[in-house]
DNA sequence: TATCATATTGATAATTGTTACTATTATTAA
DNA sequence: TTAATAATAGTAACAATTATCAATATGATA
């Protein structure tokens, strides 16, 4: 791949990501930076995004439920969907990497890596519901 | 919801799931029920798959690259993901639910479902590369 | 068995999320 | 300061999925 030149909108959406704890969509990235960067187009945010995640600088999140979602925290961390309000939330948990060697027993290829998402009722929509 | 009227299109869905060991997508389903119903219409498939989802008769596999599969084994297990030619195998190995109360630990809100995807390199591929 | 209410369908249009294209602009090395 | 090319904005195209709606099929009831 051909070498990376700078870019302000790309260093924008990389800031961006680093200080939100939220895990934003392509399209919320791409209305919040619009009013730093009036002309920036969703093209711009989908393309750098997803370069910044081969280059292992973000993590995309596929919650099987809407659109994908990133995330500027890419050490080894997992994230639980609530069900009923949508919302993406880091899960600080202990390390359990060792299900790649549980799940390498039977198998003949090679696993090297794999994603958990967990999915239930966040604390406020439990709140709400009584 | 209201009650379910017997359909053939949704019989023939679930008995076309029920013996197959791949994870076809709904278009897959489409073309091969489309030889015994050649009227059967995408959306029917779509809908059904999402109701059968729904009652959790199947089960709906998201993998991050390209459409959502489908499961007729609904018994829990998890997947691997051939990074290379995109199959999707079923994996072979030991329970291991308990990481739910391992991401509770820390955690306000209710977990009570989870899934994890296994990605990597299938055999199949690991001889094609050498 | 005929009738009725309604769940389901096929066909198609609409929507959503994402990627591709292209002329123009910005960056960087010489 | 020029030249090569990476990146952009704007827009079109695309793929996957959902919604709409008139016609049909199902199943309960008369």
């Amino acid at each position: 791949m051909p070498p990376l030149k700078y870019s302000k909108q790309r260093e924008a959406i990389k800031s961006f990501l680093a200080c939100r704890l939220d895990h934003p969509t392509a399209d919320t990235i791409y209305s919040a930076l619009r009013e730093e960067y009036p002309n920036l187009s969703l093209g711009t945010v989908y393309r750098n995004l997803s370069l910044l995640s081969d280059l292992g600088e973000i993590t995309k999140i596929t919650t099987g439920e809407g659109p994908d979602r990133f995330d500027g925290n890419t050490s080894r961390h997992h994230h639980f969907i609530c069900t009923c309000c949508h919302q993406v939330n880091d899960l600080d948990m202990e390390n359990i990497d060792f299900i790649m060697e549980t799940a390498s027993k039977n198998f003949d290829g090679h696993i090297d890596s794999y994603f958990v998402n967990f999915y239930g009722i966040c604390k406020n929509c439990l709140e709400k519901k009584q």
